[in-house]
DNA sequence: GAAATGAGCGAAAGCCATTTCGAGCAAGTT
DNA sequence: AACTTGCTCGAAATGGCTTTCGCTCATTTC
């Protein structure tokens, strides 16, 4: 037989109610735990439904009460780093309720959103989350969606949306400030793809707690891309060039992986005589590195919760706001980065 | 105003009906292409759907059809590095059709994995995909499920269930063929948590390998977590053990970055001297290392269409079979292996 | 003992779309 | 002119559930 073919189909109120003995009606009341049932009449539908490991249909319901008790989870690229905690976060948030998800992944392609949006309005969700795989603004999907909408990391470019996004100006902040309050002085930034939001807003931060220090950046920011091994590279050049930098700024995990790569191969020593930081605290990487890597998280699972919540509220008929909030970061320390002296 | 709250509810069959002017049911027929629709009436019902950007309520067609084009997906672990992939091709192979997906992530909780059972079955899923953490067999959900059930990954303990896993004895064996060809002969193995059955198999594939070649393993696997941090250890102790190893095979690409920092840090040139193959082929630990790493790909993408493919196949009333089906794996050749001379 | 009260239960209307079947009507046939 | 044929279209049933409203019968009150 193929894998559980109960033959039997899903028992209906009514199979439950004949055998209890009573009317539909009745059985709907009994199994909701309306008044107007008497407690035998109760008990009795109450062991008949078990007895057909009876499960309500939430289509029927849901058509009549015109809520479906589903979010969309509309992501644009889910294999990211980033879509998943978020996603975890989301799913957290609803499943504890008795919200279900619908998860579609667009594979950043718009035609494809399209037509995900198509099927989740198809069926009737009650909200839904977009979560985009960068922090730059992409398009919104339109005021003209019937359910409430919330954007996460990757805020709508319509400010009448309701976006979350993390906070990568103060981010970059505090980066630098915990490498000031550590006693470095000579700071640089090796960062990723200059196009990404991302990139710009953390050095603009960075930029921000360095002149209230009144320091300057070492250099300027090296650009290339988010890999290990630009990190390695761009790590040879700059000490090379710079020997006197005393910490640097990563823009990302993976990039700080490969300037302390670099850095050991130089025989210069993290942290005393470099200071690294990385960005995102993608434990795999920050956490078995040779220092630990002190690093920014995101919070994204909490930007998730909250972008969920938002949602429910939406529901609910709270007014939620509009505009693009970006939500706070965390500095999390670990052995790259420590006083000096 | 809270994002998209376009009052306005979503319009229905009836109300495009009402506006072209024509009954329900030629409404219907228009709108699903059916005969029995003269060319100017079904244009003028397109036009009122178009006008009132009607969506049919799926809830309402499926509640008539007996089937809801919707699956669930449950996963007990879903930041877990192997859930995403499969998720991905799961949701591809669905994605392309007319099928949605609920997500539902039980955190590896029995209870919580009941509870989204009882959801998804509620909401009259049309099939059930579990995917477990571990290729370590998990209980069965039973075979009273009134849907068709898939494994994936972790195997069902049930034989009357299908299950699909990778296949880690032949991934195993792959390895170590791989580094027997390339002329490696004193060969040892650094791998996780021996409680796993992937180690357990994947070690037993190897040993095969070796054994068919006349070969025998240096010294006795050395069992301990699946870290970069073991990795490194490991391989310090191994080679001041057994400095004459010219290969070793570890259990994931994590273990297999820590062995290659350790190589390094000890003089021994990878791949010249000393051969170096992971496991997973997690590419931003495989691709960034120095050198790259050979790994096996489980081709866990692969693994959910497929996936997704059976629980399609059931719900067509195919038969899917049943048992525990070990997919096969992928080697993928990179730098730390190459053949000697 | 008759009327008022209220607890307990059921009939039926709806939610929304599909589908069957029959009605209406014009054109074509004999 | 009467009849058949074929094309359009609509009424109504269907699916599973909730909810309103009215009915029945037992209990209470005067």
């Amino acid at each position: 037989m193929a894998a559980n073919e109960t033959g039997s189909k899903a028992a209906t109120l009514s199979d439950v109610a004949r055998r209890a003995g009573v009317s539909i009606a009745t059985a709907s009341k009994a199994l909701n735990n309306r008044d107007d049932v008497a407690v035998a009449t109760r008990q009795r539908v109450l062991r008949a439904a078990d007895e057909l490991s009876f499960t309500p249909n939430a289509m029927a319901k849901g058509l009549l009460a015109g809520r479906t008790g589903t979010v969309g989870l509309l992501t644009s690229d889910l294999e990211g780093r980033f879509m998943i905690p978020i996603l975890m976060g989301a799913e957290d948030a609803f499943g504890a309720g008795q919200v279900s998800v619908f998860l579609c992944d667009a594979r950043g392609d718009a035609i494809r959103e399209q037509h995900h949006l198509r099927a989740l309005l198809s069926r009737r969700v009650d909200g839904i989350i977009v979560v985009g795989r960068q922090t730059d603004p992409r398009p919104s999907l339109g005021q003209e969606i019937p359910v409430p909408v919330v954007y996460a990391y990757a805020p709508s470019d319509d400010p009448r949306d309701l976006s979350l996004t993390p906070d990568n100006y103060t981010g970059g902040r505090m980066a630098v400030e915990h490498l000031i309050s550590c006693g470095r002085t000579r700071i640089a930034h090796i960062t990723g793809d200059p196009s990404y939001a991302a990139a710009q807003d953390r050095i603009a931060g960075a930029r921000a707690a360095l002149e209230a220090a009144g320091l300057e950046l070492v250099g300027e920011p090296m650009f290339a891309e988010w890999t290990e091994h630009w990190g390695r590279d761009a790590a040879a050049l700059l000490l090379q060039r710079h020997p006197e930098v005393d910490a640097i700024f990563c823009g990302s995990d993976q990039i700080a992986r490969g300037v302390l790569d670099t850095a050991r191969d130089l025989g210069r020593s993290v942290p005393e005589d470099l200071a690294v930081i990385g960005y995102d605290n993608w434990e795999v990487l920050s956490t078995n590195s040779r220092p630990q890597l002190t690093s920014i998280d995101a919070n994204l699972q909490q930007l998730g919760r909250q972008a969920a919540q938002r949602v429910f509220d939406a529901i609910d008929g709270v007014d939620i706001g509009e505009g693009t909030h970006h939500l706070p970061v965390r500095l999390v320390i670990r052995g790259s980065t420590i006083p000096r002296r």
